[in-house]
DNA sequence: CGAATAGTGTCTCTGAGACATTATAGG
DNA sequence: CCTATAATGTCTCAGAGACACTATTCG
């Protein structure tokens, strides 16, 4: 590690924003990576720029890289690591963005510099560590240590939150039927949940209205769709 | 908010840390602050140096300003806010500080320019959102709103991390009793804890070891000193 | 022995897993 | 009527609150 000697030693760095654009698709966790010229694939990101926050970097970010508008949104951690020309350190700022599966496709049409990758979680439960990530033919994608580092973050922020909060909604379209709530859930967790005690405890939290309508196009008996009702006040 | 015309549009700017020192201190949460001149009471803080991880950063503000060593440290998270002059904008990272509430003492009676704070949270269980400070004779401190913001993110992840995390026990002596990490519980999660209830839990963890010791100089039956057994493994 | 707190046994209630049963769509 | 899945009823088990009871130290 090089010192320099600045007449000030306040460090006054580059702040790179880092974004893993996240989703279900065909029931497994999956994200968005951009193609780095000569190496492979590596998690949307880019310096921040003068006079943007970092939530709105991130926003901009997405939407430049990965054509995603309007995700959910969530800061997971930050760190010391080499600046984009690779000499003197920089901050990075790591983001992760939740959509619905379906605001993957249009993306992946679009641009050829995109690629789908699955996630796949070494640990169970909430041990926490790397975690990798493979074509959806299984194929193994190379990440640099950083992106594993950040991707097995935002794996273990997902599975701590599921329970208690909103993450498990914003990768689900609007209206939804619990089998694809589960879904959801099991994706993330890693584990096959007990489908009447799941039911039971998802509309007690009193998070779910029910609309009346019903899916449609199934050869058998079609769910019941709900939508997500956030609850106001404690 | 003011735009600069720049020859590149990244920004290159000052990095913050932000330290919050937390102990139990007479079963209330509480906090060192530093004296700022003419503005009472913040946060202690400075500016990343040339060289330093965010990390090491964290614990040259505490060595330094708060007199404390080998904390058990946590970063909380980073938003964009004013730089020390107050003109331009710089990055903050905020960290969590845990320390026995006897490493209090000391730092408190060698600088006259800590103040000992105690934590006031004006909302129940995990709902989140900005906490307060007040003297130990119930006056309450001026924060400004970032180190409220801050605070109330410390106390949420102190909350949620409780049950499931070693921060309990950085908050402890080494050796120490069923009732002090209950007292501590307690004063974390603001609610009572039923004691044979808490016993169990704690017990069935598997996170207690029995030293065979016991506590002295109580005029009643002395209880038994436990010790923290990090689990190896899931 | 009295006071004060440590530590435990037991009842009950609640929430979740397991499993079986009923319900409803298309073919 | 068959099949596949939705949706639900019920049994059981584990964890936690409530409460009372026993244990141990000092004075």
């Amino acid at each position: 590690m090089s010192k320099h000697i600045t007449a000030s030693p306040l460090e006054r760095i580059a702040v790179r924003v880092q974004v893993i654009p996240m989703s279900i698709v065909d029931g497994v966790p999956a994200l968005l990576l951009s193609a780095v010229v000569g190496e492979g694939h590596a998690l949307p990101g880019d310096n921040l720029l003068v006079g943007e926050t970092l939530e709105i970097s991130a926003q901009r970010i997405l939407a430049t890289e990965a054509r995603i508008d309007e995700p959910y949104i969530e800061q997971l951690y930050t760190f010391v690591g080499p600046d984009s020309a690779g000499d003197a350190s920089s901050i990075t700022v790591a983001y992760l963005a939740l959509v619905p599966e379906d605001r993957f496709s249009d993306p992946l049409k679009a641009s050829d510099r995109l690629a789908l990758g699955e996630v796949i979680v070494p640990w169970g439960g909430e041990t926490g560590g790397p975690a990798g990530v493979c074509s959806p033919t299984g194929e193994p994608f190379a990440l640099v240590q950083d992106d594993a580092d950040i991707l097995g973050h935002a794996m273990l922020r997902l599975r701590g939150k599921l329970d208690y909060s909103e993450v498990g909604f914003a990768l689900l379209p609007e209206r939804f039927t619990l089998r694809q709530l589960q879904d959801v859930h099991e994706a993330i967790l890693g584990v096959r949940l007990n489908k009447p005690a799941f039911r039971r405890r998802m509309l007690d939290k009193g998070w779910l209205a029910a609309t009346g309508e019903r899916e449609t196009g199934a050869s058998f008996r079609p769910a019941e769709l709900y939508r997500y009702r956030p609850t106001k006040g404690a």
